[in-house]
DNA sequence: TAGATTGTTAATCGATTAACAATC
DNA sequence: TAGATTGTTAATCGATTAACAATC
């Protein structure tokens, strides 16, 4: 272990290698090696054994890693062995479908409060939240320990969305909106627009719109992929 | 222009780029220049400008960059001058929510077709788009011209969908469940997992989890943000 | 002991930023 | 002409990958 700062390509991947392990753990796989890991996440071994090895010698050599000890361990490194508590501001269809996914109920994760500024949208009920109004937010915040925000409101509402969290003593915010948040650097702030990923998906279409008739069949070998 | 192969990284900042430039040229502002730009963005000038000169000379030294012009560039850079048409599999909340979106519509990227493998799904409606069975994947995607394909089924069922969307004829893959996919090199895949965002900001949490007691005022000076 | 695999250092690769001549 | 701002080269910074001794 050694105490550089750990980057945040680092910090990204920790959930990813979470979330694998706990599938191989559910399968009753006692054990794993960083090639296999590798192989699994489209990630180079090395890279990973030197991303654990910033927080602790997790492994064993000759052995791999104890894929229950490990998941322990990432969940320690990542604060999820308390429960983290996180509101969701915007109970349109987008903050909807996030409610439901219990993914992070998983990990110690939880929506446990809905707000809108919406009166339509105020006293109704998503899953097993009622949505709640913005003047409610401050009191909430405080009085459930929510410390993360998730933003599911329109562009033009999400910087005055994110004041408010902020003033309410949030730390992080997830931000779903297209828009570019100012706030204090002791906020941490995560963009989940999806509009960038799916733009930019366009750059890689083949340009010869029509001229490349190929019939499909060739290019079903399969290669090494590449994600993002 | 230099003809040297375009990073990940400057492709993912162009739609953002767009985003802004679309935002001036409503407010009939003419000419914006890299610094102005870095600021809004968060971003360096210098990369701004590096990032354009890429694909072209688009500025001009002393005034800065036409805002139109810029636009029109970016867009036929990304291919957004013509329609792109997309498929979405998974008609659930998430799947629904997305397809509520019009923000593509204004960048000439469209959903046109929605599937879902559950019959209950099938031959309901979300907005102008029947949900159809996907046995009429393939027939769908060939005729109607789509060439990418947005994943929103749930985690077990995405490489399954990913083979048939690929099989299909399909040239890239928006990503929204949280598993790795595999598939070959030639298909542009972009992960769009907000549990991995969702997750890693807990990393960022202050770790003292009541012994830091303080009022929560101090950290409110504004200084220079991070986000990402 | 032989084989496997870690943790870590060194090498490589790539991306960001600074600086500045060119020029509007 | 003076001020502003680009495009681009060089410098810096950071992240990934290769290689290998240590050791299970």
């Amino acid at each position: 272990m050694k105490s550089e700062k750990i980057s945040e390509a680092v910090v990204r991947r920790l959930p990813i290698y979470l979330r694998y392990l706990n599938e191989l753990n559910k399968r009753e796989v006692a054990t794993v090696s960083s090639q296999e890991l590798g192989q699994k996440l489209d990630l180079n071994p090395a890279q990973i054994r030197k991303d654990l090895a910033y927080f602790g010698d997790f492994g064993r050599k000759g052995i791999g890693y104890d894929v229950s000890y490990l998941i322990e361990k990432i969940r320690q490194i990542l604060n999820l062995d308390q429960q983290i508590n996180a509101v969701l501001v915007g109970a349109g269809n987008l903050g909807q479908a996030l409610s439901n996914y219990n993914f992070y109920l998983k990990e110690n994760m939880k929506i446990v409060a809905v707000f809108d500024a919406n009166p339509s949208k105020i006293g109704t009920r998503i899953n097993t939240l009622t949505v709640q109004a913005m003047d409610e937010l401050k009191e909430t915040i405080q009085s459930k320990n929510i410390r993360i925000g998730i933003i599911t409101v329109p562009d033009f509402e999400a910087q005055n969305v994110a004041d408010q969290l902020i003033a309410a003593g949030i730390e992080a915010i997830l931000n779903f909106a297209p828009t570019i948040l100012k706030a204090p650097a002791s906020i941490r702030i995560h963009a989940a627009d999806f509009t960038t990923d799916l733009l930019s998906l366009a750059y890689y279409l083949n340009n010869g719109k029509d001229d490349t008739e190929d019939d499909g069949q060739f290019e079903e070998l399969q290669q090494p992929e590449r994600q993002s």
